[in-house]
RNA sequence: GGGCGCUUAGUUCAGUUGGUUAGAACAUUCGCUUCACACGCGAAAGGUCGCAGGUUCGAGUCCUGCAGCGCCCACCA
C-alpha cells in the first residue's frame, strides 16, 4: 500500500468534514435499525430540541458535543444507540420574534394581519429556521437520527399533547381557575413562574394615608395599584394597630371610592415600613394570598394593556406610569404624601420578551402541583412524582450538588398555569358551548362545561349547539415535557417506546433544569408511571473572554460555525470538551480552538508516519520487551479512558488521549522508533505503531470524529470507524 | 432574606474516593528549516493551591470561621 497523496499536506479539515459526513449519512449506521450485529444493549437519548428562533449557538455546540461522544462511544461498544433530534417551537419566543420583524419591515401588529396570517408567517419562518438547525448540527458531526426528527408542534408531538392534555384533565389535575397570574403585556400573555426573572431598579417609596380620616399609615412602590386596595393588613400582634382590626372604612381615594377593612395577618412584618400593608387582591400575588384568607373582594384595576380600567375621570386608559404621577400629585395636593424615598427593588420581567410583568387577576388553565390522586393504585401527588426518583438515586444529577437546587424548587412549586394567549402553540383542547341550555333542548349544567377532547369538537354533545374552542395556547414547556416519550410514538404503545424509554441520559445547561428536566420527570411519572431517563448531566454555560453571557444584543457572541470554519469540527469539539467539569461556566477561547486544530494536524502526521513506516509490515506478534512493555501502558490508558467516559468525566478522557498521543506516543515512542526501526526488533516495533494507531483512532474518535474516520478510510479499512468495535 | 457554587502558574482551567518533587493549554524566554509534522522539535522560567484555625503519619483535596466573586430561588408592601 502505498501513502496516499493526501498526507504530503496538512490536515484540511474543510475538504474533509462535508465528505466524512456525506459517507456516515449514507451509511444509515445513525438509526439503529441499520446497525449490524446483534445489539443486546440499549443507549438512548433526545437531543435538546432548539428553539427555532435561530440560529446555533456556542451552548449548542457544547451540548451536541457531549452527546455525540456519548452515542459514538456506546455505539462503538455495542449498544443499540438511538440519539433522537428535534426542534422545539419556542412559542412566546417565536411568535414575539416574528411580531417584531413585521412590525419593523411593515408597520403591522397582530391585530391587522389577523391569526391566520399571522401563524402562516410564523410557520414559514420556524420551517426556515429548522433547515438551518438541522444543516448546522450536521456540521458539528452529530451521528443523530434524522429518520426520527421531532418537532414540539408536528403533527404526532400535537396529538401526544392533546392527548395528555384530557388525560390530565380526566384525572382533575388540570383545572381552569380565576387567579393572579405574570401577565407580560409586551408579549400579551401570561407566563408561569419560572419565566419570570428579577432586575433590580431603583424605584421611588410612597409612604401615605389613603386619606385624612385613615388612621393608618402605609407605603407602596405603585401607588396607582390602591385604587384597588380593598384592606390594610397588619400583624395580629403589633400592638400599634391592634385597635383597629376588624374596622372599616369608606375612603375617597383620588376619585375612587375605596372600602377599606382592617384585618390581621400573620405574614405582615411589623418591622418593615409601616408595618402596614395596603392589600391590593387583584394586582399582588402575596396581597391576593391574603384576600383569600381574609374573603377580601377583588377589584381590578389594570387591564392587559397596562392601562388603568377604572371609570374615572383624569385616570382611565391612562398607563401605569403616568396614573402613578397623577396619583402621587394628589397625595401631595391632599397632604397625605408623609414620606418619598429612592428604594432599589426588584422588577419581575418576562424571560422571553424582557417586559415589566404586570400581575392580573385572569382566568387560565392550571396544572395542580400538590393535588393528592390516585396514581397506579397509590395516592400522591405530582410534587412527589418528580421529588422521589431523584430522592432515591433511581435519577442520578450530574453534578450532584444541582439535587438540592432540585429539590427546593419543586418543595416551593406552585400550580403551573399552562395557558398563553398566544396564537403560536399547541391550541388549548377544550371547546365551549355557544349556546347553552334549554333551548336548543340542552342541559344547563352540562352545556357551561367546557368540552374537553382530543378530537377537534364540531357541536355541543349536550344540547347539539355551536362550540367555540378556548383561543389560548399551551405553554411550550408542556410539549418539551413530554420528549422523551413523544419522540418514541407515545400515546401509541410503539416498539420504540419499549425499546428505548427510559431514554439513559438526558445532558443539558443547568438553566433548565426546571424548565425542562423537571418537567419531563413529572409527564414520565405521571404517564408512564417511569423516570424518563436515568443520568441528567448539566453542562455549564459558555461565556465570553470577560465572563459575559453571550447574547446577540450584547454583540459579544462567538459563533460556532465561524470557529467551524477557521478551525475545524474537531477542533471546536475538542476545545468544548477538555478541561469542562459538568455544571461549571467556561469561557470561549480562541486560543485554545487553534490549539486542538493543531491537534488533528498532529494526528493526521502521526498517522502518516505510521503508515510510511510499515508499510512492509508482516503480521506478527509484538515480540521485544520493550514493546510489551508499551503496549501495556496503552492498555492501561485505553481501562482508564473507558471508564472516565463511562462515568461522564469527558474533560478527563479527552485531556489523556491529547496527552498520550503526543508527549508519550509521537514525542517518546515515534522519535525512538526512528532507530529501532534500524534493528532487529524492526517487525515488533511496526505492529507496535500500528496497533497503538489503530486503537487510539477509535479512542479519539468520539471527540474527533473527522480526522479519526478521515485516516481509517484513508488505511482502506472495511467499515466504518463509527462503528468499529472499541478497544476494551 | 434563603440556598448553591467558585477562589490553584501571566491568562483560561483540570486535579475523579486525602498519599510520592501540584498538571494542561495558551502566552513568555532561549536554541533549532533534525529526512511525520514550523499547525513543528528541544530546553527553560513561572504557583507560600483566597485568608485564619483544626482533624490526620500526611490536606489543593476533609471540618470550622472569615473575605472576595458569581449564580439560583423568594420577595417587603
Amino acid at each position: 500500500m502505498s501513502l496516499p497523496e493526501k498526507f504530503t499536506k496538512p490536515y484540511n479539515a474543510a475538504e474533509t468534514e462535508d465528505r466524512i459526513s456525506k459517507l456516515w449519512e449514507e451509511s444509515g449506521f445513525f438509526n439503529p435499525d441499520n446497525l449490524p450485529g446483534d445489539r443486546k444493549e440499549v443507549f438512548s437519548m433526545v437531543l435538546p430540541p432548539p428553539n427555532v428562533t435561530g440560529v446555533l449557538h456556542m451552548g449548542h455546540a457544547l451540548t451536541i458535543t457531549l452527546e455525540d461522544i456519548m452515542t459514538r462511544f456506546h455505539r462503538m461498544k455495542g449498544a443499540s444507540t438511538l440519539w433522537i433530534p428535534g426542534a422545539d417551537h419556542a412559542a412566546v419566543a417565536t411568535q414575539a420574534k416574528v411580531e417584531n420583524e413585521i412590525y419593523k419591515k411593515e408597520g403591522k401588529t397582530r391585530k391587522d394581519l389577523g391569526r391566520e396570517e399571522l401563524l402562516r408567517r410564523i410557520i414559514e419562518f420556524a420551517e426556515a429556521s429548522k433547515e438551518t438547525i438541522i444543516k448546522q448540527t450536521k456540521r458539528m458531526g452529530a451521528s443523530v437520527d434524522w429518520s426520527r426528527f421531532a418537532f414540539t408542534l408536528d403533527e404526532k408531538r400535537s396529538f401526544a399533547v392533546r392527548t395528555a392534555f384530557k388525560k390530565m384533565h380526566d384525572a382533575g389535575l388540570i383545572y381552569r381557575g380565576y387567579r393572579i397570574v405574570n401577565w407580560d403585556p409586551k408579549g400579551q400573555t401570561t407566563l408561569s413562574d419560572d419565566e419570570v426573572t428579577h432586575e433590580e431598579r431603583k424605584a421611588k417609596l410612597y409612604t401615605f394615608k389613603y386619606s385624612k380620616e385613615f388612621p393608618i399609615t402605609i407605603a407602596t412602590t405603585r401607588p396607582e395599584t390602591k385604587l384597588g386596595d380593598t384592606a390594610v393588613a397588619v400583624n395580629p400582634s403589633d400592638a400599634r394597630y391592634k385597635k383597629y382590626i376588624g374596622k372599616e372604612y369608606d375612603i375617597d381615594f383620588a376619585g375612587a371610592k375605596l372600602h377599606i377593612k382592617i384585618v390581621g395577618d400573620e405574614s405582615v412584618d411589623p418591622a418593615f415600613g409601616t408595618g402596614a400593608l395596603g392589600v391590593t387582591p387583584a394586582h399582588s400575588i402575596i396581597d391576593a394570598e391574603i384576600a383569600e384568607r381574609h374573603k377580601l373582594p377583588m377589584i381590578p384595576v389594570i387591564n392587559e394593556y397596562a392601562r388603568i380600567i377604572l371609570d374615572l375621570p383624569g385616570l382611565k386608559d391612562k398607563k401605569v406610569a403616568e396614573a402613578r404621577e397623577i396619583i402621587v400629585e394628589w397625595l401631595k395636593k391632599e397632604s397625605l404624601l408623609e414620606k418619598e424615598e429612592e428604594v432599589t427593588h426588584n422588577v419581575a420581567l418576562s424571560y422571553r420578551t424582557n417586559g415589566v410583568i404586570e400581575p392580573l387577576p385572569k382566568l387560565q388553565w392550571f396544572i395542580a402541583a400538590s393535588k393528592e390522586f390516585d396514581h397506579f393504585d397509590k395516592k400522591t401527588t405530582l410534587k412527589k412524582i418528580m421529588r422521589k426518583p431523584v430522592e432515591n438515586g433511581e435519577i442520578e444529577i450530574i453534578p450532584d450538588h444541582f439535587k438540592k437546587t432540585y429539590f427546593h424548587w419543586v418543595d416551593d412549586l406552585r400550580d403551573w398555569c399552562i395557558s398563553r394567549q398566544i396564537w403560536y402553540g399547541h391550541r388549548i383542547p377544550v371547546w365551549y358551548c355557544q349556546a347553552c341550555g334549554p333551548a336548543h333542548g340542552g342541559d344547563m349544567a352540562k352545556c357551561a362545561e367546557p368540552i374537553v377532547r382530543i378530537e377537534d369538537v364540531k357541536k355541543c354533545p349536550h344540547c347539539g349547539g355551536p362550540v367555540e374552542q378556548d383561543p389560548d395556547t399551551l405553554d411550550t414547556w408542556f410539549s418539551s415535557a413530554l420528549w422523551t416519550f413523544s419522540t418514541l410514538g407515545w400515546p401509541e404503545d410503539s416498539k420504540d417506546l419499549k425499546t428505548f424509554h427510559p431514554t439513559n441520559v438526558l445532558e443539558t445547561g443547568y438553566e433548565i433544569l426546571f424548565f425542562w428536566v423537571a418537567r419531563m420527570i413529572l409527564m414520565s411519572g405521571f404517564f408512564l408511571n417511569e423516570i424518563p431517563f436515568k443520568t441528567v448531566y448539566l453542562h455549564g454555560t459558555i461565556r465570553d473572554t470577560k465572563g459575559k453571557k453571550m447574547s446577540k444584543s450584547l454583540g459579544n457572541a462567538v459563533d460556532p460555525l465561524d470557529m467551524i470554519a477557521k478551525y475545524g469540527t474537531d477542533a471546536i469539539r475538542m476545545s468544548l470538551v477538555v478541561g469542562t467539569a459538568p455544571g461549571t461556566d467556561s469561557k470561549i477561547d480562541e486560543n485554545k480552538i487553534r490549539a486542538y486544530k493543531h491537534f488533528a494536524n498532529k494526528i493526521w502526521n502521526i498517522a502518516r508516519f505510521v503508515l510510511e513506516n510499515t508499510e512492509d509490515l508482516e503480521e506478527v506478534k509484538v515480540t521485544a520487551t520493550k514493546d510489551k512493555e508499551l503496549w501495556n501502558v496503552f492498555e492501561n490508558l485505553k481501562k482508564d479512558m473507558t471508564k472516565d467516559i463511562g462515568e461522564f468525566r469527558f474533560y478527563l478522557a479527552s485531556e489523556k488521549i491529547y496527552h498520550y498521543l503526543w508527549h508519550e506516543f509521537a514525542d517518546n515512542i515515534i522519535e525512538e522508533s526512528k532507530t529501532v526501526l534500524k534493528t532487529r526488533e524492526k517487525n515488533s516495533r511496526q505492529m507496535l505503531l500500528k496497533m497503538i494507531l489503530e486503537e487510539s483512532l477509535k479512542l479519539l474518535h468520539p471527540f474527533m470524529p473527522f480526522v479519526t474516520e478521515e485516516i481509517w478510510q484513508l488505511m482502506k479499512k472495511p467499515n466504518l470507524l463509527a462503528i468499529e468495535k472499541w478497544p476494551v
